[in-house]
This record gives structure tokens, C-alpha cells and sequence, in this order.
RNA sequence: GGGGGCGUAGCCCAAUUGGCAGAGGCAGGGCGCUUAAACCGCCUCCAGUGAGGGUUCGAAUCCCUCCGCCCCCA
């Protein structure tokens, strides 16, 4: 493609310059407005993919639209770079993931460097840091000293392939790894939590003040699963000073219970199994131990898949309502996590008792009654109560508070608040990430390594070689020490924190990575908190902000960041992916289409306006065989206007005139929607209205009627200033160029729309009769709802349709419609 | 299985939230420029909104049912 300017050269010596210049560098006092963007930081993965440049250009052009608002923008990037990948790697290569990740590292900057994304690189956070790993460790003992981690043994998800623990949301659907596809194990290991269950109250309301995507926040507020019900006792039959503790949330449906389910590691189940059911339950037992929660708790089939999943333990309790006996059984789907590990059965009214119910031949007893079309097993919507006693004739809501003060009188029932969210397993059984700064020690058990000791950094000659333990475990030396406390011998702890532990934090860090020997000064963190605009993908709509949510409120809690908001991030934009061929495109698939090949034809400028220009930014977006031409097509349109910024096939004359004055309404209504599509996310329709003012301009400046001169320069301008943020090479560019010596494009402020020529002199107002177009009439912008109607009944047209007929209604919506019925 | 989203010209997408279905782009066609082609400039073709029903003076937009994709949770 012949283009009108050395495309290579212009943007080589604009990212020289502002990087040269530390344009976008930004101090912790400036005295302006303050706004705080950022993009999640990225793992390094090499060179930038498409998904990379959609976000990275999606931040560039809020930093630099910012900017021209006129406020002090803080821009820092980042890399998350502790994680599996690298380790992999490594051991593939033979290497360490050292090199391995900054080499990747290094890649990805350059990519981004020549995309034109500018950031203030003093602020470059990475995790593998050791002074960044510092603060990680000294937030984790802090945590431990507020009571806020904690050890325990506990079931986790153990991969075979990765030879590690999971966390639950690493684990898919059909119980395998994301990762490696392996199928996972269930293990007990001594691990490390952080107590987020403390805040699931404050993470759920919270959400309420955020302006976040509806779907993230509904996302979030699944994933904590906050569910109000009562706990009460189901007294033993054999027993009855003995009881199974049951939660439900539905007690008033007591009268339905037909059968109890308890859990496979339910601590009362070896007293409940009779001898002669002692086999089925053991090998129930043997079996779940093999499963994870996930393929436990996901619905199967009826029939024989459930017959499997459920065995009767031989043992009765005491519905507390009716004082029946009913049988127990113990199920996988059961989970001794959840609750009390035990529950209540009414097939009546749910789903999943009922099935289970049908397939063990159970009792199915109705307490609300159905409506009367109701066809199907379980009816768990509200109506009136039946078979339930005192309850008979209550709706649900009513039920439930004369069910809820029964058991309190007769059961020990306690009205209590459960969460599906689960406290955060934090302890990695992998090399690569910040060591957990603790030791064990063979006298005082578990001591914090004093934080003057900190970073706990691991050796670099450790075997990574598959072993199924900690890496860190192999290496005498490392784990080989002296407690700090008493100086008796000492091992030091193997495991690695989670590497969400850091992205946990990252961004309080980039607001000052300037004090000495603290993490951050909080009041120069203060000054950018929350982030004001934070963009990043859908997938990490629930882990990652969640955890960062837990880390402010807990740090600020415990006195580590005094003073802070308790959001981190006040405003979130999660982006669409690319797909190509109906898959995400991402280097783990292999189907990457580099950004490269584009920098060398159209430019970073061409393959920024593509992805604004591509659809809504929020929509996923499809590569396809088109998509060259339509990046071709973006790279013509940056020519077309360079071309005509540089006066080229310009005609002037001089006064102005109605034409003039007409591109000058254009203008300026560009000015307007590009301004308020900005604010709103629509890049697309932005770009598209940018496209529409060049070919007016364009038409208008190269006619035989040509430009007035002052008219021409105040459109150039314009365009020049509302593309600064979307193509900033060749604007500041074609600035400098009609502007040599003065500021910037860049720093000039964003053009504000004059409203008079915002609103046209006269708008198109359509008059139908009944609701078929039959006349267009101009009119003021302001006219009234009698004015148009009266407009329309002069109008000769309408009055030859209406051929004297009698209008019965007219409907008046000014300026843009009149409808008139007859 | 539950929750959410999306279906508009050959293709990607607009339609300022219930008011003329078309802004922009890609592809196609034509004309001009050119010895010719590319580039460039100008012009142009193309759908009644996945299907069906409802509400309304008026529905792409709101409400039901179905179909097809996508995402999240199970």
C-alpha cells in the first residue's frame, strides 16, 4: 500500500519521544484532577496478541482522552509474571523460569511499546521481584498476626498431571484440570487459607456501590451464595440425646421431610451405619473419596447414576415436626464443607430429593400446593401450605417465620446465615512464586520469619523435576534452617503462595513505588484510590476481583493501608475476546494472529482503530477472512486524513457561507457524539462518526466550491483532537506539521462542542397517517406538541390523504413524529 | 439443569432507549484518473430486523413461545 507518509517512521519517533520525554509520567502531588487507568496486568506470555491489543489499546485511548480532559492521569503497567506456565517451561527447556519469563517479559513491553501505549514505567510492578515479594510476604504474616490466615488439613484438589493443588475454580465442570485435562484427585495436605469467609457480608453488599457490569456483580454475588435458613437437630432415633444438625433454607417444608442425607466425611456417619449396611456405605465412602466437589455436586441423570450415588446407613432420626422416624442416608452429593454437612430431604419440593426419593423408593409428602397446571416431581415455587399442621394455609414467607420459631422451641433451631464461598486456599505446591515466609519449627511449631529477614527468596539451583512435592521441599539448604524464635532446628516451608496473592495488590503498589522500606506510603496511595477506570477480560470477572476486593478491606482492617476507600476499583470494563474459528483465540490454543505483521503494513495507529472499530468493545469479536480488509480499510482512512490535513487537492475561498456554515454544524455534532460515545463505551460508532465528518470535509474542502480557511482549520482540528486518542502517532504527527514548535496535540485539551451548532436549525418531522409516512415536514427543534400537530393538518399532502375525514386521534411527538389516526 | 447475553443487507455493525430501518466499514458493480494496473477520487447495488404470537396509534427495541449461537454457574 503506497501511503502518504513513512508509517514505520512516524511511530518510531513518537514512542521515542514520549517515552524519551516521560510524557505520561505522572507525580504522586500534581495538583490536577486525578484519574487512575488501568488494564489488568498481564501475564507475560511473549509477544502481544490480538487480545492484548484490544485491552492495551482500550486503556491507551481512556489515558490519553483523559489526559486531554485536563486531569493527571496515572497509567502504570506491570507483569504478573510467577506462574505456571513459566515453570513448565522451564522444565521442559531445563532452564529457570527466571530468564525464561523476563525474556517473555521484555517481548510483550516491546509489543506494547510499539502499539503507542504509554505508561509511567517508573511504576512497572512485577511479581518475581524481590522487593514486590517483600510486601507479598509481609502482607501474608500480617495476615497470619491478625488471625486473618490459617493452617488446616483439608481436602483439596490434587492434580496428577501438574502435581499440585488446585483451587476449586482451576477444576472444570467434568471434574478436570483446566490446565492439563487430567483428571483430579481428592487429597488431604496441610495448607495455608486466607479467611475471606470473614468478609463475604461486606464482598457481597459492597458490590452494591460499584459501577460494574450487572453480569459481574450477579457473577460475584453466585459465587458467594449467601443463603439465609435455620440449623436445627434431627434427633437419632436409637439416641434421641444425640442428633444429626441440619441447615436448610426452606424449614418451612419440615412436614415434608421424608428421609436426612449426610455427607460422606460426616463425623456422626460411622455411629449411624448399621452392620448390615456397613458395605454398600463404606464402598459409597471409598468412591466419593475419589471425587471432587464439582463432580459431586453436579446433576446426573436419574435412575442408575444416582441409585450409585446415595446408600441407606441403616439408622432413623426424628422428623422434629411430625416426631416420625425417617431413614438416613449418606450421599457424594452431600458435602461435608457446606453447612453442617447434612441435610434435610423433602422430594416434594425439591428437585434433587425428589429424584433421589424415586430412585430409593422414598415418601414423597406435598406442604405447598402446586398450581393447579403444575405437572412434573418437585414444586419448589410459593403457594399455600398443606399437610404441615400449623402451617396449612400459609404462603411460604409466612411459613417460614412460624417454622423458624417451631424449631427454635423444639429443636434447637437457629436462624443462620450460609455462604457458598469457600475461605482461599492459598499454598501452591510449585517453584515458581513468592515463598510463604514461614517456618516450622521442631520446638515452637509454626513461626513467621521476622520481617527484617524478608524476602524469603528461593534458591536458584532447585530441581523443578516432577516429583509430586513442593520443589522448594528438595533443596536441603533451603529447607534446612534455624527457628528465628528459639534456634532449635527449623524447616522452612516449601509451598508458594497463590500468584493471585499478588495480583491481589499490584495496583497499590504502582500508585507508589516510591517510598523507601514500605510497601506503599497509604496517603500517597490515597491520592489515586480507588482505581477510577480498571479494564480488563470477563474471565477474571470473579476470582481475581474478588481476591482483590478481600486483600483492601483486610489490609485496610488490620491497619497495613489506613485511610483507603474499601473498593480498589471504582469502575470496570471487562472487554469481548477474539475468536477465531469460534474459539478464544490465546497462545495456549496456538491460533494467535500476531499484532506484528500489522505494525509493518497499516501501522500501530491501523490496528488500533480496527479493534475501536470493530463492534461494541464489550462484544466478542470475530477474526475472520475479512478482517484484513476491513484493517486495510481502517489504514485508508488514517490516509485519507492525513492527506487532507496536508491541504492536499484543497480548494480555499474566502467568506464564509451557508455550505461553510453547514460543515461547521458537522463538526461540531461530531464533536458532541464522539465526546458522548467516548463516555459510554461505543468506540465503534465513534470511529464511524469520525469516518462521516472526513468524507463531508473531504467533499466539501476538494469541490469547485472549496473551503474557507478558518472553517477548514477548526475541522482538522477537530478530527486531529478527537483521533489524538485512538491513532496517536499520526496525529501528533500531522500536528506537529501544521503546528511546528507548538505543544502537541496531545496536550492540547479535548474540544468542547458548541451547542448552538450542536442543534440544528430545522429538524425532519415525519407526519403519518395512521402510522404510514405520508408527509415530511422541517420544523424547529423546539416545537410544540400543538405546534407540530397543527403544522401537520395544514400540510397540503396530509390534507388530500385525509380527503376530509375526521381525524379521531391525533398523536403529537415533537419534533420528531406526528401520527394521526382516522 | 439454572442464570445471563446475542440473532438487523453477502459480511462486520448503526439506529441517541417505543417514532422515517441505515451512520460507518468490508466485499461486489460502475465511472473518472492511468499507455495499463495498483493507488487515489466519485457514484452505486443490497435487508424489513432468526420464526411465530401479543401489547401499542406505532415494535429491531417491551411481553410470551420456539429455533440457533455464545458466556457464567451447576
Amino acid at each position: 500500500m503506497a501511503r502518504p507518509f513513512d508509517v514505520t517512521a512516524v511511530e518510531t519517533k513518537w514512542q521515542a519521544r514520549w517515552l524519551d520525554e516521560g510524557t505520561y509520567e505522572v507525580d504522586n502531588d500534581d495538583s490536577r484532577d486525578r484519574f487512575y487507568a488501568l488494564c489488568m496486568y498481564p501475564y507475560p506470555s511473549g509477544t502481544a496478541h490480538q487480545g492484548h491489543i484490544r485491552n492495551y489499546t482500550f486503556g491507551d485511548l481512556v489515558v490519553r482522552y483523559q489526559t486531554m480532559l485536563g486531569r493527571a492521569v496515572l497509567s502504570p503497567l506491570g507483569f504478573d509474571s510467577f506462574g505456571l506456565p513459566a515453570e513448565n517451561a522451564a522444565i521442559k527447556a531445563g532452564s529457570h523460569p527466571r530468564p525464561f519469563t523476563e525474556a517473555r517479559m521484555q517481548e510483550l513491553k516491546t509489543s506494547l511499546k510499539r502499539l503507542g501505549a504509554v505508561y509511567d514505567w517508573r511504576r512497572e510492578v512485577y511479581s518475581h521481584d524481590p522487593e514486590f515479594m517483600r510486601w507479598s510476604q509481609t502482607i501474608f504474616l500480617r495476615f497470619l498476626k491478625a488471625g486473618l490466615a490459617y493452617r488446616a488439613e483439608a481436602p483439596v484438589n490434587w492434580c496428577p498431571g501438574c502435581l499440585t493443588v488446585l483451587a476449586n475454580e482451576q477444576v472444570l465442570a467434568d471434574g478436570t484440570c483446566e490446565r492439563s485435562g487430567d483428571l483430579v484427585e481428592r487429597r488431604n495436605l496441610e495448607q495455608w487459607f486466607f479467611k475471606i469467609t470473614d468478609y463475604a457480608d461486606e464482598l457481597l453488599f459492597d458490590l452494591d456501590s460499584l459501577e460494574w457490569p450487572e453480569r459481574v456483580k450477579t457473577m460475584q454475588r453466585n459465587w458467594i451464595g449467601r443463603s439465609e435458613g435455620v440449623e436445627f437437630d434431627l434427633p437419632l432415633l436409637s439416641d434421641p440425646t444425640k442428633a444429626l444438625r441440619v441447615f436448610t433454607t426452606r424449614p418451612d417444608t419440615g412436614f415434608g421431610v421424608t428421609y436426612a442425607v449426610v455427607a460422606p466425611e460426616h463425623p456422626l456417619l460411622e455411629e449411624l451405619t448399621t452392620e448390615d449396611q456397613r458395605a454398600s456405605v463404606e464402598a459409597l465412602v471409598a468412591r466419593a473419596a475419589t471425587e471432587s466437589d464439582l463432580e459431586r455436586t453436579a446433576s446426573s441423570d436419574s435412575g442408575a447414576g444416582l441409585e450409585k450415588r446415595g446408600a441407606f446407613t441403616g439408622s432413623h432420626v426424628l422428623n422434629p415436626f411430625t416426631n416420625e422416624p425417617v431413614p438416613v442416608f449418606v450421599a457424594d452429593y452431600v458435602l461435608g464443607t457446606y453447612g453442617t454437612g447434612a441435610i434435610m430431604a423433602v422430594p416434594a419440593e425439591d428437585e434433587r430429593d425428589h429424584a433421589f426419593a424415586m430412585v430409593h423408593n422414598l415418601a414423597v409428602v406435598r406442604t405447598t400446593e402446586p398450581p393447579e397446571d403444575f405437572e412434573g416431581g418437585a414444586y419448589a415455587g410459593d403457594g399455600l401450605h398443606i399437610n404441615s399442621g400449623f402451617m396449612d394455609g400459609l404462603d411460604v414467607a409466612s411459613a417460614t417465620v412460624l417454622a423458624t420459631e417451631y424449631l427454635a422451641e423444639h429443636a434447637r433451631g437457629v436462624a443462620k446465615v450460609n455462604y457458598r464461598l469457600r475461605d482461599w486456599l492459598v499454598s501452591r505446591q510449585r517453584f515458581w512464586g513468592c515463598p510463604i515466609p514461614i517456618v516450622y519449627c521442631s520446638v515452637c511449631g509454626i513461626v513467621a520469619v521476622p520481617e527484617d529477614q524478608l524476602p524469603v527468596l528461593a534458591p536458584d539451583d532447585v530441581s523443578m523435576t516432577v516429583s509430586g512435592q513442593s520443589p522448594l521441599a528438595t533443596h536441603e539448604a533451603f529447607r534446612t534452617t534455624t527457628c528465628p524464635v528459639c534456634d532449635s532446628p527449623a524447616e522452612r516451608e516449601s509451598d508458594t503462595m497463590d500468584t493471585f496473592c499478588d495480583s491481589s495488590w499490584y495496583f497499590m503498589r504502582m500508585a507508589d513505588p516510591f517510598t523507601a522500606n514500605a510497601a506503599f506510603d497509604p496517603t500517597q496511595v490515597a491520592k489515586w484510590m480507588p482505581v477510577d477506570q480498571y479494564i480488563g477480560g470477563i474471565e477474571h470477572a470473579i476470582l481475581h476481583l474478588m481476591y482483590a476486593r478481600f486483600y483492601l478491606k483486610a489490609m485496610i482492617d488490620i491497619g497495613f493501608a489506613p485511610g483507603l476507600a474499601r473498593e480498589p476499583f471504582r469502575r470496570l470494563f471487562t472487554q469481548g475476546m477474539i475468536r477465531l474459528d469460534g474459539t478464544k483465540m490465546s497462545k495456549s490454543r496456538g491460533n494467535l494472529v500476531a499484532p506484528e505483521q500489522y505494525y509493518d503494513t497499516v501501522g500501530a495507529d491501523g490496528l488500533r482503530l480496527f479493534h475501536l472499530f470493530a463492534g461494541p468493545p464489550a462484544d466478542d469479536v470475530d477474526w475472520t477472512d475479512q478482517t484484513d480488509e476491513v484493517i486495510d480499510g481502517c489504514g485508508r482512512f488514517i490516509d485519507r486524513f492525513y492527506r487532507l490535513s496536508q491541504l492536499d487537492g484543497v480548494n480555499f475561498h474566502e467568506e464564509v457561507d451557508d455550505v461553510d456554515q453547514e460543515v461547521r454544524r458537522s463538526v461540531h455534532r461530531t464533536i458532541a457524539k464522539v465526546t458522548s460515545d467516548f463516555n459510554r463505551w461505543s468506540y465503534n460508532t465513534a470511529v464511524a462518526a469520525i469516518m462521516e465528518l472526513l468524507n463531508t470535509v473531504s467533499k466539501w474542502a476538494r469541490s469547485e466550491h472549496g473551503a474557507q480557511r478558518a472553517t477548514f482549520d477548526e475541522a482538522i482540528d477537530a478530527m486531529l483532537k478527537l483521533l489524538a486518542p485512538m491513532a496517536p502517532h499520526v496525529t501528533a504527527e500531522a500536528w506537529e506539521r501544521r503546528y511546528p514548535g507548538r505543544d502537541g496535540v496531545h496536550q492540547q485539551h479535548w474540544p468542547v462542542a458548541d451547542p448552538d451548532l450542536v442543534k440544528s436549525a430545522t429538524i425532519t418531522m415525519v407526519v403519518q397517517v395512521n402510522g404510514k409516512v405520508r408527509a415530511r415536514l422541517e420544523v424547529p427543534p423546539d416545537i410544540s406538541m400543538a405546534d407540530a400537530a397543527a403544522e401537520a393538518l395544514e400540510d397540503a399532502t396530509i390534507n388530500a390523504t385525509l380527503a376530509g375525514a375526521t381525524p379521531k386521534r391525533i398523536v403529537s411527538r415533537p419534533p420528531r413524529l406526528v401520527n394521526i389516526i382516522v
